[in-house]
DNA sequence: TTAATATTCGACCCATAATTCGAATATTAA
DNA sequence: TTAATATTCGAATTATGGGTCGAATATTAA
C-alpha cells in the first residue's frame, strides 16, 4: 500500500495548479494582500485542501520563488559553463533570461520584483538569486578585465544593466522576442565596446 | 481660548516624532508589516495617541511620502527653473537629490522604493513623483535633441541613469558627498559626451 | 482657583483572514 | 467487497492588528 508513481505525479500536478492560481493572486494583491480564500477560489480547490498540500501561505509563496529560480538557474547553467568570452556569455545569459520570461509570462516579473522586506528564516530561492547576480557580476568584472567592457565599476554597470534589461525584457513588446542583436545594440549604444571607440 | 502658536508648533513636533518612528518601522517591515503598536513603541507614544494625530496608519504612511516629496521638489525648483543647458541642469538635479539624501538619511531610499502595489485613491505625493520623473525625462529628451547626450531612447537612458544614480547615491559611501565631478564622470564613462567621441 | 479644552493611553472591540477540525467522499490494495 | 488510506472541504477556531472608548491627567485662559 505504498504511494504509486502516478499518485505522486498527480499530487505534484495539484500543487502546481495551486501555485499557478496563487501566482496570479500574489501578482495582483501582493504577499499580504493575497488571501487563501482567493487562492483557493482561483486554483479550484477548497481552502482546507490548500493546507493539505502546503503548510502555510508563506510556504506557497516560497515555493513559487523556489521553483522559478531553480528552473531559471537550471536553464542558465550550460550557458554559463561554456568557454566563450565574458561578453558573449553575458549576452547569452540575458538572452536566456529573456527566453524564460517569454515562456512563463508573469513569473519572472514577479521573481525579479519580490519586495526586499520579506524575511522568513531560510529562503532557499535566495541562494539562486545570489548565485545568478554573483555570476553576472563576475562576468562583468572579467569582461572589464579583458577589455571587453569599458573600465567602469562593475557594480554600477550591473545596476545600469539591470534597469535596462528590465525595461527591455519586462516592459517592452511582449510579443516580439528579444534578439541577440537587440542586446548587442543595447550594449553598443549605451556602453560602447572599447574596441570600437 | 484659541490654540496658541506654540501649541501648534508642539503639535507639529509630535507629529514629526511619530513620523520619524514610523519611517523606521515602515522601512524594516514594509507598509503591511508595520503595526501601529510598533510605531507607537518606537515613537514613544501610546497607540491611541497616534490616532489623536493621524486618522489611520495609511495617513501616517502617506504623510511621510507627502512631506518627503514636497521638500525634495521644493529644493529642486530653482535648479530646474534655471536657464542652463539640459545636461547641466540634469547634473544639478542629481546633485541636489544627492544633497537631500545626505541630509535626511533613510528617507529617500524609502521614497524611491515605495512598492508599486499601494493604491489608495488620492496620492498627493504621486504628483510630485510624476512631476520629477517627467522633468528628468524631459531634460534627457532635450539633451538628446541638442546633442548633449547620445541618441539613445530617453526612456532607456532614464532607466539606466536611475539604476546608476541609486547605486551612486544610495549605496555608495554615505559619508563622502557626491560631487559634480562624480556625476560628470559617471556620465562620461557610461554615456559618452557626443562632442568627445 | 477653576472650568474648559487639550493630550494621553490602556483596555477593549471587531473585522479579517490564517489555520484547524471533523466529517464526508474517493481510491486503492487485497 | 471492504478495510485502509488518500483527498476534499465547509464550518469552526484563533490570532492578528487596526481602530475606538472612556477615563485620567495636563494645560490654558479667565
Amino acid at each position: 500500500m505504498t504511494i504509486s508513481q502516478r499518485q505522486l505525479e498527480e499530487r505534484k500536478m495539484r500543487q502546481e495548479r495551486i501555485i499557478t492560481g496563487a501566482l496570479e493572486v500574489f501578482k495582483s494583491q501582493g504577499l499580504d494582500g493575497a488571501t487563501m480564500d482567493e487562492i483557493a477560489q482561483k486554483s479550484g480547490f477548497g481552502k482546507a485542501t490548500l493546507y493539505y498540500y502546503f503548510h502555510s501561505k508563506e510556504e506557497v509563496f516560497a515555493t513559487i520563488l523556489e521553483i522559478g529560480w531553480q528552473k531559471l538557474w537550471a536553464s542558465l547553467e550550460s550557458v554559463i559553463a561554456g568557454d566563450e568570452s565574458p561578453r558573449k556569455i553575458f549576452i547569452n545569459v540575458l538572452l536566456k533570461i529573456a527566453e524564460n520570461t517569454r515562456n512563463r509570462p508573469g513569473l519572472y516579473e514577479f521573481l525579479f520584483n519580490v519586495p526586499k522586506v520579506i524575511t522568513f528564516e531560510e529562503q532557499p530561492w535566495k541562494r539562486y538569486q545570489e548565485r545568478l547576480y554573483g555570476t553576472i557580476q563576475g562576468l562583468l568584472e572579467d569582461g572589464v578585465k579583458v577589455g571587453e567592457f569599458p573600465n567602469i565599476n562593475p557594480k554600477l554597470l550591473f545596476k545600469a544593466m539591470g534597469g535596462l534589461f528590465m525595461g527591455l525584457v519586462l516592459m517592452g513588446d511582449r510579443k516580439k522576442r528579444v534578439s541577440e542583436k537587440d542586446i548587442e545594440e543595447l550594449l553598443n549604444q549605451l556602453i560602447m565596446n572599447p574596441q570600437e571607440q
